[in-house]
RNA sequence: GUGGAUGUAGCUCAGUCGGUUAGAGCGUCGGAUUGUGGUUCCGAAGGUCGAGGGUUCGAGCCCUUUUUUCCACC
């Protein structure tokens, strides 16, 4: 898997890249829609790909191992042929789920005790498992099994808990290279640095990922309850040590102005269900501020959903058309939010490379900013 | 015309034996949501209890007049 950095921004940190996988090449920065059961919800591949312009999605590795389980998977003949999604793809480890799942599992040196969230069914995950689950699924990134703590843990916890992650780093690589791909084509693994929000736990954590030579590193355990500022701050201690020439992968993150400041930092990859669970919630993000749809102001305002859009259903449809499909729990609302959030995202990180090629990302970023946080 | 029923938040309705600041759902308004347990969650505003009079320490509730709407019968 190869990485190209093709621009550095002379004021900022920030890099346009390309990322080479067998399903395609990837255009960095670049935001990932989540599709955690392999399907971004309520939008059809063909329109995450021709309309929102999605290069690369997720999938989530405890949600498939559940359902419909690996057999059928495999079966298929992977993640790509059973979705039909033709593009990259990435899947999380279930790593985070130890976080949002806390109350059904039990966490021990061998791994993770999961109680299926679904049927109350006993699961044990290991980073042994881990990673043949994730060679079964098939992406193109598989990301280490770690634990993702939470944002405000004490420093006593956050220590122990990088203990852990880094010896199942270890045994993930282990396990990595000893198995190869089930499908023809290269699978990467993306090791996870985690140590909350103290710098010295960051930094080591950083160091340590090193060993591994890796095709790009991932930056967990931020967005989880610690202050922006925080999150700011352990990004730049972490892309201070991690080298130049892999990607860079904040996960999770984040709404638009959080990826516009991890961007200026030398991130280069995201991922976050916000724009596909707000926009299911009635939130649209455009390049003006936020809409919250729902409002009756928008009752009879009958002007495209957003002019500037490029998705189809930004200037087919009217907002006060999508404010009555969303007062009335219509699917299609879900859907067109849906769609017109992840289109927006990806037209937001598409404006940020084109200007760090041009050399004025600084300044269209601090515009951007400014707007972006709006009320509308 | 006669008899009966009815009127409580924007809408549909609860409201115990007459007893503290009259409630719910929906709607409205606002907020939350960050490697997806979310058609979700949280909060706020909104009342001369149709109107007048009376009984009572105290009335949404009891009495009375009036009025609204509905039903049945002439």
């Amino acid at each position: 898997m190869r990485f190209t950095i093709r621009q550095n921004d002379l004021r900022t940190k920030a890099r346009a890249g390309e990322l080479e996988t067998d399903h395609g090449t990837i255009l960095t920065p670049i935001f990932m829609p989540v599709g955690t059961a392999a399907t971004v919800k309520g939008i059809f591949h063909r329109d995450v790909r021709d309309e929102a312009r999605a290069q690369i999605i997720l999938a989530n590795t405890y949600h498939l191992y559940l359902r419909p389980g690996m057999p059928i998977i495999e079966a298929a003949g992977g993640v790509h042929r059973f979705s039909t999604w033709e593009g990259p793809m990435l899947t999380d480890s279930g790593g985070f789920q130890v976080f949002s799942l806390a109350a059904c599992r039990k966490l021990k040196e061998e791994g993770c005790h999961f109680r299926s969230h679904i049927d109350g069914s006993k699961h044990l995950f290991t980073p042994e498992s881990v990673i043949d689950t994730e060679r079964t699924i098939g992406a193109d990134i598989m990301m280490a099994f770690d634990e993702c703590p939470p944002g405000d843990a004490p420093r006593e916890y956050a220590a122990k808990s990088l203990e852990l992650t880094q010896r199942w780093l270890d045994r993930c690589f282990d396990r990595y290279h000893r198995t190869q791909p089930k499908y023809g084509h290269y699978q990467a693994l993306f090791p996870i640095v985690q140590g909350c929000t103290y710098p010295d736990l960051r930094s080591r954590a950083a160091e340590n990922v090193l060993q591994y030579d890796a095709d790009g590193y991932a930056i967990g355990g931020l967005a989880v309850g610690e202050p922006t500022e925080v999150m700011y701050e352990m990004i730049e201690v972490v892309n201070a040590v991690l080298p130049e020439n892999r990607p860079r992968y904040l996960m999770g993150v984040g709404t638009p102005v959080n990826i516009l400041e991890a961007i200026e930092r030398g991130v280069d990859m995201f991922d976050c269900v916000m724009p596909t669970r707000n926009g299911r919630n009635g939130q649209l993000f455009t390049a003006e501020g936020v809409i919250n749809i729902r409002n009756k102001k928008w009752e009879a305002d009958f002007s495209p959903i957003d002019p500037e859009g490029t998705a189809f259903v930004d200037t087919l449809y009217s907002k006060a058309y999508l404010h009555h499909l969303c007062v009335c729990g219509e699917m299609l609302a879900a859907q067109i939010a849906s769609l017109h959030n992840i289109a927006f995202y990806l037209r937001l990180v598409g404006m940020a490379r084109e200007h760090i090629l041009a050399g004025d990302f600084k300044p269209w970023k601090e515009t951007m900013v400014q707007k972006l946080t709006r009320r509308l």
